[in-house]
DNA sequence: GGCGACCTACTAAGGTTGTAGTAGGAACGG
DNA sequence: CCGTTCCTACTACAACCTTAGTAGGTCGCC
């Protein structure tokens, strides 16, 4: 369920960022110059997968939006991550995150925080947990 | 550059884990059951790619083991799921990190002063870097 | 010294991915 | 209307992934 290829993960990214797009747009967005064709493709593909969907726009194009949160998918992928590059311990894969990678201060204090409201409340986490 | 499949990522787990190994050692640790001689295909093409190599053991079995640090395959596949995924929001992608995942607060704590560290040490970072 | 066990090299075939072309319909422009 | 443009559906195909089989070497053992 909700596996990605590269290709597919492009085209997710443009339709997360941008809530939804005609197939001209994801085009113009992708980093890669693709044919229509081939975006269309990819776009169908996603779309028989159940990742996407589609409504008839204002023009003659169709308007795709995505059928899948970007935050279910990406868990799905950080979990495959973890377990096999990091071996588990999502400790290394922080390091790994802010290594080599110019954080700014308030960045890092934000998801210091984040760790610390996790830590304090577990706050409005599910109750029982701890 | 360092890409990996899905197969030669569990293959590499094997080998980053245990530092090396022979293919009926790696065929033994993998979760899904391979005939041995797909273990051995996945190996070798993992060679052809530069990203293992391996000695004559002691055996007649060859010993392969990782060229690749997993920091380094970790890091490339980290920023891709970074950009792509979480739009390049290492805040979003901890979130989801620690999210719906029964992280110890032992686990937590660390991953914290592990931010603590970056952000206090800026300073000294790549001249004290261990 | 021949048999079996174990190992690597080579070969192969089905499935998926990535990219794109062609056909044909709808609409827009004059 | 009638050609041009824009768009989708269908088709294609090469590359790569995944899995595994077969052939042939070597080593130890009876």
């Amino acid at each position: 369920m909700a596996r990605f290829t590269d290709r597919e993960l492009d085209v997710m990214a443009v339709l997360w960022e941008r809530g939804e797009a005609t197939v001209a747009e994801v085009q113009e967005r992708l980093s890669d110059a693709l044919a229509y064709t081939t975006v269309l493709t990819v776009l169908r593909t996603l779309e028989e997968k159940g990742h996407v969907g589609h409504r008839e726009g204002e023009g003659r194009a169709y308007v795709y939006r995505p059928l899948v949160e970007r935050e279910e998918a990406g868990s799905r992928v950080l979990t495959r991550l973890l377990d096999r590059v990091f071996g588990g311990s999502p400790e290394l894969l922080l390091t790994q995150l802010v290594a080599e990678r110019d954080l700014s201060d308030e960045e890092l204090e934000r998801m210091r925080r984040l760790l610390d409201e996790r830590l304090r409340g577990g706050a409005d986490r599910k109750g029982g947990d701890r």
